[in-house]
DNA sequence: TACCGCTTGTGAACGCATGCACAAAGTCGG
DNA sequence: CCGACTTTGTGCATGCGTTCACAAGCGGTA
């Protein structure tokens, strides 16, 4: 992932590390965590509540309340023992951590019927995620307005994204159009991408990808249906059902 | 463990008690990427392919061949050493194990611009997962027919997805409503749900819960943004307290 | 000030997943 | 039929992430 380098300067233990050098620390799977914290955080902080105990947070998460508290304890120590924490204090932290200082421009190409409801979102949940072009390969769709931004015809992607400072690309295409799109987006100089194509894109090692693919999301849950379907027609018999010719079972 | 039985049998197996002991024990994160290899072997398999090695097949879902094969060993030994695997057997067998050899049946809640682009991608990417019904509270919608689906009234709820056997439920609604229609969709029976709202649903333990998360997927790709943007900067930015973002170069 | 109860922050153990490396098992050419 | 080559399947070590448990630290109280 990424093009790791000597990850750290040698030897040489920082006493205090800095903030940003905490973040490279942050595991993927709490950054996730954190961002979903960060919601729930903003929904307290709009109903008017200022503190929250690891607790309160963790159950309002829907996670285990010290890995919470190890979460946070990534991005520094915000709290007060035998209080709790602030919540704007966090919030802000959270912000910075996750880099939602600053906003990313975003950009979605293929305007089909779900590049239509990305763009229409209108600067994506949670702000700071303004939609500044779209893109698709229908010249009849170029120049209409979608949610307020006009498409442009895709070949003027690597311009476009140049121009507007795209730091973030949305492929929203079918899938045979991906990776081509992902090149063109990457060589438009575009580092991060997010991907609804069921396709695994090829990208070079400073380029960031993440997927979401509705394909899989539903052959997960089925596989769990399937188990659960099992496991009811199997565990009402016991496991006494398979030994009939004398088979041990483990366990 | 207990050893292969069955050296003759090829596709269209009916599921069978070991087979289905496997299922439980397969770790959730190669059962995600069962569902990516199946769909770079369908792909292969449309192009008249029908061997493949865990090389070339690695290299094609983009991870490990080791990973791959560990993987692939958890439903069963379906290679041939010093040859590979038949694109065929491997895609029926994993279609079993995800449960794909019958249909689930999906109802999609909402139905804003989210629920229109799933609606109407029509039975899903992958197939196997019609959509069968469709509900809003708006009642302007109720009765026109998206993606060939009449939309009927979230009231109906319940009885919609009983008598259409609904397995599998999609939260595409406004984040207030998706808790409410979770906890109606649980009473209809429904076990699996695939919630695209940005919301923490509360459970029952019997069901399984998959999130879909535009925001937090935005922010983690903004986390990397932040995180490159640092590391390019060279050292670290420092931060106390309230300061905004004084750029401070910390040796 | 000194004590008490509460909550954070974190060291350490545990468990799961990843990647390596190799024996087992098959094919192919002679 | 045999030996060389190829590729699978997996035991094992490594690393990451989760969970536990508790000392440290803070506010409140007498």
């Amino acid at each position: 992932m990424a093009s790791q380098r000597g990850e750290g300067e040698m030897n040489t233990t920082p006493a205090e590390p800095a903030d940003r050098e905490r973040a490279r620390a942050i595991p993927e799977a709490a950054v996730a965590r954190l961002a979903v914290y960060l919601r729930v955080l903003s929904g307290m902080a709009d109903q008017g509540v200022n503190a929250v105990s690891s607790e309160e947070l963790s159950q309002a998460a829907g996670v285990n309340a010290a890995k919470l508290r190890k979460d946070l304890s990534y991005i520094g120590s915000y709290g007060t023992r035998g209080v709790g924490y602030d919540v704007e204090v966090l919030v802000s932290h959270i912000e910075r951590i996750l880099g939602l200082t600053r906003n990313h421009s975003v950009a979605v190409v293929g305007i089909g019927n779900l590049g239509h409801a990305l763009a229409n979102y209108g600067g994506f949940p949670g702000r700071g995620f303004p939609v500044t072009a779209l893109f698709d390969v229908d010249a009849d769709l170029v120049g209409i307005p979608v949610g307020g931004i006009p498409v442009s015809h895709i070949d003027d992607i690597t311009a476009v994204c140049v121009e507007r400072e795209v730091s973030i690309g949305v492929i929203a295409t079918p899938p045979p159009a991906a990776q081509s799109v992902c090149d063109r987006l990457v060589s438009a100089g575009v580092q991060c991408i997010l991907n609804f194509a069921p396709v695994v894109l090829q990208v070079p090692d400073n380029v960031e990808v993440r997927k979401v693919d509705l394909a899989v999301e539903m052959q997960i849950l089925s596989f769990h249906v399937a188990r659960r379907a099992d496991e009811a027609a199997g565990v009402s018999v016991g496991n006494n059902g398979l030994g009939v010719d004398g088979m041990v079972i483990r366990p």
